[in-house]
DNA sequence: AACGCGCCATATCAAATGACACATCGCCCA
DNA sequence: TGGGCGATGTGTCATTTGATATGGCGCGTT
């Protein structure tokens, strides 16, 4: 074990891609072996975290791209007077980080909402990989097509939503994309540390009034939400509430 | 003159992507010419859209991608209940649908809020493209990353600034994107039509609201916003005011 | 000139949300 | 086992924001 001054611990443990344990998740389409392997070349190793810790600073010039391979994250901004914004949580799969392959300095910072590990890639040779392998690139254009449809949700909470439709919206999709990733069972309950204030921070609401609304929507019967698990008892009739369209999500790619 | 049924008209004009007017403009990164040349290749035409007219509407399958030749566009989603949020405004430069060549159904509509001109590219040989000039398909990553990171900031805006720093932040933005796509001249003054309407549905406000948080940005000095123009006469006093990091966006490559 | 229409401006009141204070609960740990 | 600590629950009041109504203004049309 060594850390990399990232905070994290790197250890000797490498997964091969070829095995990769996200191959076993429906919600996520696993790459041919011919890309695994292309994929594998890229990697340069995995890394632990522990809840809390952060794998991404905010105003750093980042080195290197993620996949989360297990666990939940999530990212935000801070602004100057302390206030925190949380951009978006990400499951297995899903890719750290694709901003500093472009931008000198990242505009948010990444932490673990869980223990979590994460495939580790070089962001210097990320352009090559591009023009050498056009179908991981294309894959990788799929990804943040789809990160940009989420935010673009979430824009739509924010904005048009208020504070109970808000925090059923969150509980059904954090608990839809828990089921597609695998983190949760099928069953509509997801067992996760968050605590109110992470949720007001999401949802732009004060902690009091997060709180409040939370405890509306339980008497309501629609939404259980306690710091160790959510529990959307019937998520059709939530996402009624919260006026979601009832979408499939389909399997998305990985790197 | 015919129509497409998409709205918007298609006409014989057609301009040359080696002579693009895009080329004069100083924020944005000119592709070199070989890759404009497959540009031109892809490329099946262009469309003229005036005013008000909607280039794609929400729920339909899009068959077209698009790149704003000139003028500005809005993306928005509509709730069932008639609610609407607006997304992001699009300008010169910016790729329109990227998520329609992932996705069957668009998750948002795009209208013309001034008078507009778009280059037309089918969808069907996105893939194609994507595999047989990788350097392309790393600028679409490419201004993928920088749109998620637009909507990042409209994510913080929503939830965390009060009415006036919304519209504070949203002037200086919409003047700033302007300023580096050449749509408004070096002086911080936006000559465009947006209604108070718009606005408020921007950024998560009532229309009366809006108009109060305008109103005291104007008794400030820091926007004089009518429905004609945007005016921002000290762009740092407003970024301070709107807790806005000053920041010096690279020039971003277009296709 | 008169009218209609879309949009802005303003007043008033209501509702949603935030701020502050404090009690409680569960849990870790000395 | 008791104390400290972080987190949730609740009461009260302040502030922000929304809802509704109304008037005015500019502008195009008849």
């Amino acid at each position: 074990m060594k850390s990399d001054g990232n905070g994290g611990r790197s250890n000797g443990d490498r997964t091969p891609c070829r095995t990769c344990p996200l191959s076993a998740t429906p919600g996520l389409l696993t790459p041919d072996e011919t890309q695994r392997a292309w994929i594998e070349a890229f990697k340069t190793g995995e890394t632990s975290f522990v809840r809390g810790e952060q794998i991404l600073r905010q105003g750093a010039r980042a080195t290197r791209l993620y996949t989360v391979l297990s666990g939940v994250m999530m990212r935000f901004r801070l602004l100057e007077d302390g206030r925190r914004q949380i951009i978006n949580f990400m499951f297995p799969g899903d890719l750290i980080g694709l901003q500093s392959a472009f931008d000198a300095e990242i505009s948010h910072s990444v932490e673990a909402l869980t223990d979590a590990r994460v495939c580790v890639f070089p962001r210097d040779r990320f352009f090559d990989l591009a023009m050498s392998h056009p179908r991981l690139s294309y894959d990788i254009t799929w990804l943040a097509a789809r990160e940009e449809a989420a935010l673009e949700e979430h824009i739509v909470a924010l904005g048009q939503r208020n504070a109970r439709e808000r925090v059923a919206w969150l509980a059904v999709f954090l608990v839809q994309r828990a089921m597609d990733t695998g983190v949760a069972a099928a069953d509509g309950v997801l067992r996760m540390t968050i605590t109110q204030g992470q949720v007001a921070d999401m949802l732009g609401l004060s902690l009091v009034h997060t709180n409040r609304s939370m405890q509306a929507l339980r008497r309501a019967g629609l939404v259980d939400w306690t710091i160790h698990a959510i529990a959307v008892p019937d998520m059709a009739a939530a996402r009624d509430f919260a006026q979601m369209e009832a979408e499939a999500p389909p399997p998305r790619p990985f790197i």
